[in-house]
RNA sequence: GGUCCGUUCGUCUAGGGGUUAGGACGCCAGGUUUUCAUCCUGGUAACAGGGGUUCGAUUCCCCUACGGACUACCA
């Protein structure tokens, strides 16, 4: 029997959340859900000059939000905590040492600067330069100096870091869940910095022992992490744990050119490329969130879950719940995908065609209310099953039927060219005369006189209509005429009617 | 530059040694709605290129091209 599934989402708290990283955050959790197991919250915040206030609320207020509620993390501990690589820097310091002893790792004393300068001497003789057995002993740390000299520059505070001690020449067999096997020359490898001079681990430390004592089972992260997998799995060998199984997750890509999806893309395009809207702290710019701009979590979900991997069917409409039940880790791709905003709008006109009426109306309230417009919820209620389904966002419900709440304030010129002639003041007058006499205001039956009445007249169904929704809508648009009429009411029917006349007459 | 990963309609993708290469978004056309949108129907459009292997490759192998990631005391 195999252990339980726990995997992990491993922000780091430097910004917003980007949509490529919910998504992330998303495939663990459909993959921790579906095997009963459990998805952990870990805040990767080593790096104290990338760190940003607010960030980790933001990614929490995420996946809240995306209601991909983690099972343990920071504010909800369980068994494996803290949850804030912060809070556990004497573990790592513990391992690294442990690394040491055993000979795994050793004490490098180089200032950033000359490593800096080797890097440039390297570059401008189109070379790279590595830190590893073929030159590490020609370089200042605990294997070219003596065990004296070494005890006495740490004696004398100078600063260190901890480096790996990578193997020279050794062919390893990689695994990833998505890719299959691959296979790395360790030589071309470097010796990483595992424990930095400022007292902090590096990411790929504190990474591998978190993951080893919060017994995570699978790996899932982005494919920025490829390159690092032989280092990790080398890791796992030198403290003697088992490794867990990797899986490593395509980019999401610009809709348009090249390269990775980035902030500017959704600034330029003009759509979001966070899940809530982010006002930086330092320069209070703010960026757009799917939140704020009317998106529904579901719509984003599933848009999201469908960005590199796919069920194998013609299913395309997917709640979380459903996810969790056919998420494959096979079925996820390798390839990086392009983003396209246009297919989040087509899965939002999806959800909120399916989303409650009284919870839009809700929804819906708010927006009238800005507007001081106060109706009670059963007409706004009626007037969202009316017009929904030209709807996409809650937004669009006011300019999709504005005129359920208020007279048209103008007449589209070019709709009042077409539609009113000559002879049209004297056809919406007598109209008027027909409806006013009308006892019963329901939409059938105002259809049902009104077509009586143009046969009758025998004038034409366009002379009478089309003047007719200019007067009630003020352009050429909107729901059924009859409808429109019952809801406002007769007189407000009969007011836009004679405003029209006025006005355009 | 080096290392690694990838490549099916414009985009997201299904498929897989023999298929009319399927679906979705978008786009276009028709229908419905005497309006607009929705909706329905139809259409457009793809296996990066070159070599192998094979009776047969889009599918397997190699090379090239292109794309991407990484190459920090950042994650």
């Amino acid at each position: 029997m195999s252990a339980k599934v726990r995997v992990r989402f491993a922000p780091s708290p430097t910004g917003p959340l980007h949509i490529g990283g919910v998504r992330t955050a998303l495939y663990n959790y459909l993959f921790a859900k579906k095997h009963d197991g459990d998805f952990v919250l870990r805040i990767e915040d080593t790096d104290q000059n990338r760190y940003v206030e607010g960030a980790e609320q933001y990614i929490i207020d995420s996946l809240n939000w995306c209601n991909i509620p983690f099972d343990e993390g920071p504010e909800k501990e369980g068994q494996h905590g803290p949850y804030r690589q912060s809070e556990r820097k004497e573990i790592y310091r513990e391992y690294a040492n442990k690394l040491v002893e055993t000979g795994k790792a050793y004490y490098a004393f180089d200032k950033a600067e000359t490593l800096d300068e080797h890097r440039k001497d390297h570059e401008a003789k189109g070379k790279t330069f590595i830190y590893n057995w073929h030159n590490r002993l020609k370089l200042d740390n605990s294997l070219s100096l003596t065990e004296e000299e070494v005890k006495l520059k740490i004696a004398a505070g100078e600063d260190y870091v901890i480096r790996f001690k990578s193997p020279e020449s050794e062919i390893l067999n990689l695994q990833d869940e998505i890719r299959g096997n691959m296979e790395i020359n360790t030589e071309i490898l470097d010796d990483k910095v595992l424990f930095k001079s400022d007292g902090m681990p590096t990411y790929h430390l504190a990474n591998i022992v978190d993951d080893h004592l919060m017994k995570i089972t699978h790996v899932i992260r982005g494919e920025e992490w490829l390159p690092s997998l032989a280092l990790h799995v080398m890791l796992y060998r030198a403290f003697g744990w088992d490794t867990p199984k990797f899986a490593h997750l395509p980019l999401i890509l610009k809709p348009q050119g090249k390269g990775k999806l980035s902030k500017r893309d959704g600034d330029k395009l003009g759509f979001p490329v966070f899940p809530l809207e982010w006002k930086d702290p330092k320069t209070g710019e703010i960026s757009a969130g799917y939140r704020e701009d009317g998106y529904f979590p579901e719509a984003v979900t599933n848009m999201l879950a469908f960005l590199g991997w796919n069920p194998g069917t013609e299913q395309e409409f997917f709640n979380i719940k459903e996810l969790t039940q056919a998420f494959e880790l096979t079925r996820v791709h390798k390839g990086g995908a392009k983003f396209d905003p246009e297919k989040t709008n087509w899965f939002q006109h999806h959800y909120l065609q399916e989303a409650d009426n009284t919870f839009l109306a809700k929804e819906f309230q708010k927006i009238l209310q800005e507007k001081e417009i106060t109706v009670d919820l059963d007409y706004t209620k009626k007037v969202i099953e009316i017009v929904k389904e030209r709807a996409t966002f809650v937004k669009d419900l006011w300019e999709q039927g504005d005129y359920f709440f208020i007279s048209p304030t103008s007449y589209d010129p070019k709709n009042v060219k077409k539609a009113w002639k000559d002879d049209t003041s004297e056809i919406m007058l007598e109209l008027s005369e027909l409806l006013k006499k009308q006892d019963d205001f329901s939409a059938s039956k105002i259809q049902e006189n009104v077509k009586a009445w143009i046969t009758s007249k025998e004038i034409g169904f366009g002379k009478v209509m089309q003047p007719l929704r200019l007067a009630l809508v003020g352009s050429m648009q909107g729901a059924d005429l009859f409808v429109i009429a019952e809801n406002i009411g007769k007189e407000e029917t009969l007011k836009r009617i004679n405003k029209a006349i006025s006005t355009l007459g």
